[in-house]
DNA sequence: CCTCTTTTGAAAATGATTATCATCATACAT
DNA sequence: ATGTATGATGATAATCATTTTCAAAAGAGG
């Protein structure tokens, strides 16, 4: 499965005259059976659980592959670290985070988006990314009260 | 000029037991007159400008309260800094900016928001705050292509 | 003024990320 | 297969923004 972004991820490389290592192939292994949020860190303890002796470094140099070759992005909510989620071929979401427990909620809305883009008309901006995060507390913490 | 959220600062100063100093009052001079998005380091150059004896762990730790008393709120931008943006009571503003140039161009809109409130109310989350970006090319910078 | 706290500034510490570099592995020609 | 050139790796050091530490300095109140 995701034979897709395994694809894709081996033709960038391929294409770019890089070369196909034991290492990357864990890395993308673990980056696409992670759910979608998951900060580098987290990636990094998954792929050291498996194999124990890749650094730091190749995971950071990994990632930044997987967003260049279009099936990562990198995402920030404000804790200090970077997160990346998986692109899927044209669809976009935005995202509720519940400040309590961290949860994320993905959501995608089209008419935000078209008023988005209404907005950006507006000021001769040309968009190319955009990024909609609400704070809050989710309805399971919003219950233990 | 500025007077609202002078008083607004030292009555929160009082408020905590905290002590009114030379040195807050000067960050706080620095703040208000500066524009909207400026970065901590930014602040800080304008501020050592003014008063060279004034150390940078002094700035971050003003900045905090501002934040803490209400007249600044924390920003991110993507870039590595943070930022700090002024509230003017009861109004939120969103964020176009542009990734050639970095300039910064605010907008409100109240459809968005309304719409942002459904989509919350849908997913059963509270929504304290939220963040609105889009990044693209500014017109200034489409005209120089 | 005195005294009790809080603040301050300089410097060290921290945490996330990036660069360095000697060693290693891959792709490709032989 | 084997050699070889080049890119990749991992350990470590470096970097950058931010935070902490701590002794000295400065408010607030008596």
């Amino acid at each position: 499965m995701k034979r897709v972004q395994k694809k894709q991820f081996h033709d960038f490389i391929a294409g770019k005259g890089l070369k196909s290592t034991r290492q990357r192939d864990i890395v993308l292994d673990a980056f696409l059976t992670s759910d979608r949020h998951m900060s580098t860190e987290e990636l990094y303890l998954k792929v050291r659980s498996k194999n124990p002796t890749i650094g730091y470094a190749t995971v950071y140099r990994t990632l930044k592959l997987f967003a260049e070759c279009g099936i990562a992005r990198e995402i920030h909510f404000g804790d200090g670290q970077s997160r990346y989620e998986h692109i899927t071929a044209g669809e976009h979401h935005d995202h509720l985070v519940c400040t309590r427990c961290g949860a994320i909620q993905e959501f995608e809305n089209e008419a935000i988006e078209r008023l988005q883009n209404e907005v950006a008309d507006q000021f001769g901006f040309h968009v190319e990314t955009h990024k909609l995060e609400m704070y809050g507390i989710c309805p399971k913490c919003r219950k233990q009260e």
